[in-house]
DNA sequence: GGGGCATGAATGAATGTTCATTCATTCTTG
DNA sequence: CAAGAATGAATGAACATTCATTCATGCCCC
C-alpha cells in the first residue's frame, strides 16, 4: 500500500474544473512562504516545499518554472494584493495626513498579520541585488510614488513645509516603517506591530509639518 | 611547464616575517567584498574569491574556517571599525542635535565611500535570519543605543519633546538612513550619499523638536 | 660563505555531497 | 477509456572542502 492517504481529495464539485490549478498553486505558495521563512530561500529545498504543500517534488514544476520563479511569484502576488488593498483604503481620505496614516497602518498591519510573510519580505527577498533591483524598480517605486503624492498634496495645502523634498520624505517614511517591521520580525516579543505606525507618523508629521504639531487623536 | 608565474613573489623584506598573514587575510576579505557584492553570497564561489584575491582556493581555508566565516568576519571587522570611528567622531560634540548629525553623516559617508561594502551591508548580510539575528542583537543594538542616548539627552535638555519614545525614535532615524543607503546602492546614479544625512536630519529634528525647527546651517 | 635541511605556507586536483530538475510511469476523473 | 495531473526515483551539475604535494624561506653547520 504505497498510498497512505497523501491528501484528502477535497470533494470536488462542478465548478472545480479549473479550481485544482488554483488550489495546488496556492498551497505551494503558502508552503513556500513558510519554508522559505524557516530556512531561508537558499537553504530551503524544493522537496521541503513540496512536502509542506502535500505534493510531490515534481508537482512544483507543473506550477512554477523554477525555484526562483516560485519566490518571484510569491512576491508579485503579495505586492499586487497589497497595492490594491492600499489604493482601496485610500478612497475617501482627502486629508494628506490621513492618507499617510492609512498607508502606514496598512503597511504594518499586513506584515504584522503574517510573520512568515514578514520574514520573506524583510529578509528573503533582499538576498540578491537581482531581486532587490526588480523590487525596487517596480513596486517600491510605485509605493514611494503614492507616499510622495500625499506629501506633495500636503505641501499644496500648506500643511507641510514647502522646502521639504517630497521624494526624500517618502523614502524616509518608508525606511522608518521598514525598520519597524524588521525589528518586529526579529524580536522574540509579539507586540502589535501596527501600533508602531502611529509612533512613526507622529514623528514624521511633526517633521514635515509647518505647524507645531498636528497630533493624531489623543487629547 | 606547469608554472606560468602564478604570482610575482613580492620581494619580502625583514619585517615581513609575519606580514604575509595580515596581507593575505586582508586581500581575501577585500576580494570577498567585491565578489559577494557582484554575485551575491550564495551564488559566489569560494574559488572566485580566491581568484580575485590572487591565491589558490585552498588558501582561503588557511585564513577562514568556512565560507560563512568569511562573511561574518567581513561584517565584524567593518562594524568594529565603524563603531570605533563613530565614537571617536562624537568626542567633543555635546549638543545632542550635533551628535545625531555626526552619526548620520558618518553612517552615510562610510557606505557612500565603498559601493561594494554598501552592497554587502545593505543586501548580502540580510540573506538569512541567522545573520540578521546576529547583527541585530549585537552591533545594531549598540548602534541604536548610541542614537537613543542622544535623543534622551536632547529631551533632558528640553530640546526634544518629552513624549517622544527614544527607542522608537532611534529605530526611525536608523531606518531612514538605512533606506537612503539602500536606495543609493540600487540607483544607477552616483550622487553623494552623505548629503542625504542632512535631509534626514532636518526632518528628524523637526519631528522630535519642541521648537518650530532647529535648522541645520543654511541661511 | 655556502649548501643542504626543516618548516610551514600555498597549491589545486580530487572528493563527496547536496539538490534542482526531469520524465517514464501511475493514478484519477469525467 | 482517453487525457491530463501527479508522482518520485534517477540524473547530473555545481561547489564547498580536503589533503597530498610543491615551494620558498631562513637557519645551521661545516
Amino acid at each position: 500500500m504505497p498510498r497512505p492517504a497523501p491528501v484528502p481529495p477535497p470533494a470536488r464539485r462542478a465548478a472545480d474544473v479549473r479550481a485544482p490549478i488554483a488550489d495546488k498553486r496556492d498551497a505551494i505558495m503558502r508552503a513556500a512562504t513558510h519554508v522559505f521563512a524557516q530556512h531561508g530561500f537558499f537553504n530551503a529545498q524544493v522537496a521541503d516545499v513540496a512536502r509542506a504543500a502535500g505534493v510531490a517534488a515534481g508537482t512544483v514544476y507543473l506550477y512554477f518554472r523554477s525555484k526562483d520563479d516560485l519566490l518571484v511569484s510569491l512576491f508579485e502576488r503579495t505586492m499586487k494584493d497589497a497595492i490594491a488593498e492600499g489604493r482601496a483604503a485610500l478612497v475617501g481620505a482627502t486629508d494628506p495626513r490621513e492618507r499617510l496614516r492609512r498607508i502606514a497602518r496598512l503597511h504594518l498591519e499586513r506584515l504584522g498579520r503574517d510573520r512568515d510573510l514578514a520574514v520573506v519580505f524583510q529578509v528573503e527577498l533582499r538576498q540578491s541585488t537581482k531581486f532587490m533591483e526588480r523590487f525596487s524598480s517596480s513596486y517600491l517605486r510605485e509605493y514611494l510614488g503614492i507616499i510622495r503624492e500625499a506629501v506633495e498634496a500636503g505641501q499644496a495645502a500648506g500643511l507641510f513645509r514647502a522646502e521639504i523634498n517630497p521624494t526624500a520624505a517618502a523614502k524616509i517614511l518608508f525606511g522608518a516603517l521598514d525598520e519597524m517591521a524588521t525589528n518586529w520580525m526579529l524580536s522574540r516579543r509579539r507586540y502589535p506591530l501596527e501600533n508602531d505606525a502611529d509612533t512613526v507618523l507622529d514623528l514624521f508629521l511633526h517633521g514635515v509639518g509647518s505647524r507645531p504639531a498636528p497630533t493624531g487623536g489623543a487629547a
